[in-house]
DNA sequence: CGCAGATATAACGAACTTCGGATTATTCAA
DNA sequence: TTGAATAATCCGAAGTTCGTTATATCTGCG
């Protein structure tokens, strides 16, 4: 198997660096009061995995179960977000989104795809398949 | 112009994500006490930028350059940077890497490295430039 | 020269976030 | 029944960002 040569390690290094820094300095400029990070990544775990709770959030961002705790909390205060009591356990609580909450996901969904969708709008159209092939390839190895 | 279906863009999209996902759970397991994202971004910058102050810092990060002070701080504390008063005005200080600040500013590049070094891996060698093109062209793409 | 205003940085405090430890409520197993 | 395990939350400590203010210094203009 012939190794990357250091050259290619640093063009890439080089690219990536440049994408991450311009999409930072870009999303400064979005809407609404923004939710951070961890309340993002929450509010889209709940949307695709509706009536989960708190621990399964924490076990799949490896995170503390009261920092979900606290997360959940904001969105609930914002109205994102409700509580449910559940049947079959008593002590657990299954979190739904409100319709906000759903649309507020939904919103932040599109702004992926729209990042997403300037990506490839720089390529070629002939291109396009094969980058996907790539990242795909890249991301779900197994290894 | 053709434009990038909706399936591509959600195979992207989903691509990206589990790629982000994985490295974030990846890094959990570094050695020494890690520095914050902001730290290491700062103590990058002053390895690329040897005796810059810290209000240039805060321009390239677009952050408060109160924030930088702190930063500045947490790293002076920890020995790997410090500072020094400058001989044309002396208000700045400029900013420089101690021994550990450069040794541990080559470790995080080396981590980098591997990272973009087992991306490239993950592809075939006749495609590693081809995506390395790619990217670059996304990065760089002026619009 | 002297002084007003701009500039570089640091000090301080408010608001927020993460997380460990303790607490409450409930389920499960011996 | 009782003790251990589990789900979630409460509380407080430590750390972070950033606006405001303070301090020192530079610059330019009369």
């Amino acid at each position: 198997m012939t190794k990357p040569t250091d050259d290619q390690i640093a063009a890439l290094g080089a690219a990536l660096q440049a994408f991450v820094r311009r999409y930072k300095l870009a999303d400064a400029g979005s809407s609404e009061k923004p939710l951070n990070e961890l309340d993002v990544q929450t509010l889209l775990y709940i949307a695709q995995h509706p009536d989960c709770g708190p621990t399964d959030i924490a076990r799949y961002l490896g995170l503390a179960a009261t920092t979900i705790s606290s997360a959940t909390d904001r969105l609930a205060k914002r109205g994102l977000l409700e509580r449910h009591r559940i049947e079959g356990d008593r002590r657990a609580v299954a979190l739904r989104l409100t319709k906000n909450g759903a649309a507020r996901a939904a919103s932040q969904v599109s702004a992926y795809n729209a990042l997403n969708l300037t990506m490839l709008e720089r390529l070629a159209p002939t291109e396009r398949d094969t980058f996907i092939r790539m990242v795909t390839k890249i991301a779900y190895h197994e290894g």
